[in-house]
RNA sequence: GCCAAAAUAGCUCAGGGGUAGAGCAACGCUCUCGUAAAGCGUAGGUCGUGGGUUCAAUUCCCACUUUUGGCUCCA
């Protein structure tokens, strides 16, 4: 960021913050008895947590819109005093989270308070605008009322809160709305339902995907050249069950640190299974089933492995957040000597498959050591050191959430930028110094001395379900060719020319297109826009003269136009798409 | 899980204490069409589930289920 955007940012925060203020004093205009909490300026707008005697709704958005306005309109001056603590808590007597705030101010610190006008008068760091004038009263817009936690502690009171947005104009105001307006068109709950790529059903189970045909397709795509890059690169598949006994989720410690996260437990013979939060202890029982020599080391083994969690209820949501997914999992079993060799592997495997699928702007973030944590310190220091190692090389942006790793080891994940802006966590590359342990795991090493394996998890996409929505998101449904469920649409103008469509369509099948031809007595107009609608890639009309001639005249989703290309040319181009995974 | 809102045809949505409505999709018929919607017709619903109030509930009340927006952004 240069610093003129940075300054830029720090104008609208101010604006913002001060819009808060603004917000706050048309709630105590219209409710004297409501008590505050905190109001801060936040990315695109702002917010204020309110405890009110009642509960909102958006008429009261509407009239608090209103008084904001007038309140804007008066010229009303911000003024900052500074007070003791003593001060501070005899003025905000009536207010217990502001009180809560004072106190819980570090001694030392200087206490401020911004008085607008007589309106309102809020315990506040600032800065603010000198006064309301310098706000628009066109360049903001409350957009929801929503519950929050007071300080996001679940133990705490529910507040409301009211979330706006904002900016220094009417104009920047109009394009943050078209931006969300265009977000909901490419929301992936909408385009699956658009394109009959997936379902969900509450009466079958909450939180579980069922993929259509066409969504099975692209997760085909997907997969295939998943699977097939991993074998490039050196990984064996494996396939391990869905359900294991509690020994096994005892022994990784699962049912200790993790059984708020499991589907409960299912009984058989007196026995108790549970269904794989985790692929890795399956992963485990494999290596185990045998001893294993230093020369054998490292293993790479990669499955699609289909994992149920449970989520709460309040935090599912479409693809992005599911109880049942299938992650692109893989570990890495290593000697010491092989860990920095493999980190810097899969950190590139990483780039190259997060770039193949159309994400160019990556970056990671490193996460070391928390202050809870299991495994010897030095081969802690060891595997963080080998991880920021990697992502430097790599030439990555980084940052380092100190103390952020797991307790089990530190980690890298990787984060994407979409085509909107939007930063999707997706790769994760993490050591484990818990589960070698509890599985008592060991290689015989050169000198003849059974060694402690490093173990590494890594998922590429991180599930494929999630992943999926990411793609459908970042490309709005228009996929790149090679992603398309389907690539080609053959359109008959008129049913005369069904063979000869049907001939076309042959010849596309045969080199390996996915296609589909239109033979409802739809006019060729609706045929189109049906296709377009779908958002599929080329449109291949087809009539008399292509009859004739063996040709094709080939429509791209954008409206482009090309007349009487002969079909072998025709598809010649498409497979070329296909393979350089470009857009039509 | 918690706060709020929502649930009506396959989809998008309207309606409202007394026989349930539209557009699109589906199906049938007519038209045989040249780059983003041909015309006509037919069918489609226990109004999310369970309970209550009422002569009468899809509508009002309660519970449940699911969905949606939130619950990290620090005065």
């Amino acid at each position: 960021m240069t610093s003129k955007e940075k300054k830029k940012l720090e104008k609208l925060g101010k604006l913002r913050h001060s819009m808060a203020h603004v917000m706050a004093g048309a709630v105590l205009k219209m409710m004297p008895e409501a008590k505050f909490a905190i109001g801060p300026s936040i990315e695109n707008g702002f917010y204020y947590d309110f405890d009110l005697p009642r509960k909102l709704t958006n008429e009261d958005l509407d009239k608090i819109e209103e008084g904001m306005k007038e309140i804007i309109k008066e010229s009303v001056p911000f003024e900052r005093e500074v007070l003791s603590r003593a001060e501070a808590l005899e003025m905000f007597r009536d207010q217990p989270y502001k009180v809560e705030l004072i106190n819980d101010l570090p001694e030392g610190e200087e206490i401020s308070i911004f008085k607008m006008g007589d309106i309102f008068c809020d315990l506040c760091r600032g800065p603010h605008v000198e006064d309301t004038s310098r706000l628009n009263a066109q360049g903001f817009k409350l957009l929801s009322i929503a519950g929050a936690y007071w300080r996001g502690d679940e133990k705490r009171p529910m507040l409301q809160r009211i979330y706006a947005t904002a900016f220094g104009d009417g104009k920047a105001l109009k394009a943050h709305l078209e931006f969300l307006e265009e977000m909901e068109k490419r929301d992936h709950r909408r385009v699956g339902k658009e394109q009959d790529l997936f379902s969900l059903h509450e009466e079958a189970g909450p939180g579980l995907v069922y993929w259509h045909p066409k969504g099975a397709r692209i997760r085909v795509t997907i997969e295939d050249f998943w699977r097939k890059q991993h074998y490039k690169n050196g990984y064996e598949m494996v396939f391990t069950p869905h359900v294991g006994k509690s020994w096994l989720w005892e022994t990784s410690g699962h049912l200790d640190f993790y059984k708020e996260g499991m589907y409960p437990k299912m009984v058989m013979d007196n026995v108790d299974y549970y269904a794989k939060p985790m692929n890795c202890p399956f992963h485990i029982m494999i290596y185990n089933n045998g001893k294993h020599s230093y020369r054998e080391l490292p293993f790479r083994w990669a499955e699609l492995g289909t994992v149920y969690r449970y989520e709460r209820s309040g935090t599912l949501h479409g693809l992005l957040r599911v109880r049942g997914f299938t992650q692109d999992d893989a570990h890495l079993i290593c000697t010491p000597d092989q860990m920095q060799s493999e980190i810097s592997e899969v950190l590139r495997f990483s780039l190259f498959m997060l770039r193949s699928f159309g994400f160019k702007d990556i970056s990671a973030y490193l996460s070391t050591m928390p202050e809870k944590s299991v495994g010897e310190k030095n081969r802690w220091d060891a595997a963080t050191d080998s991880l920021r190692k990697a992502i430097e090389d790599e030439g990555l942006e980084y940052k380092v959430d100190e103390g952020g790793g797991a307790f089990y080891g530190p980690k890298i994940d990787l984060k994407v930028k979409d085509t909107m802006g939007r930063e999707w966590q997706l790769s994760t590359i993490q050591f484990d110094f818990n589960l070698p342990d509890r599985f008592d795991m060991t290689f015989v090493d050169s000198d003849g001395v059974e060694k402690r394996p490093y173990v590494i998890h890594r998922a590429l996409l991180g599930s494929i379900e999630r992943f999926f929505g990411v793609l459908i998101e970042n490309y709005g449904g228009a996929f790149p060719v090679w992603l398309s469920p389907v690539q080609v649409k053959v359109i008959p103008v008129g049913n005369k020319f069904d063979s000869y469509a049907k001939e076309v369509e042959k010849a596309l099948r045969q080199a390996e297109i996915l296609v589909e031809g239109d033979y409802s007595d739809d006019r060729m107009n609706a045929k189109i826009r049906n296709a377009q609608n779908k958002k599929i890639p080329y449109m291949l009309v087809v009539g008399e003269k292509e009859m004739n001639d063996k040709a094709v005249s080939i429509r791209v989703r954008t409206g482009e136009q090309t007349n009487a290309v002969p079909l072998d040319e025709a598809i010649t181009l498409i497979q070329d798409k296909i393979a350089r995974k470009e857009m039509p």
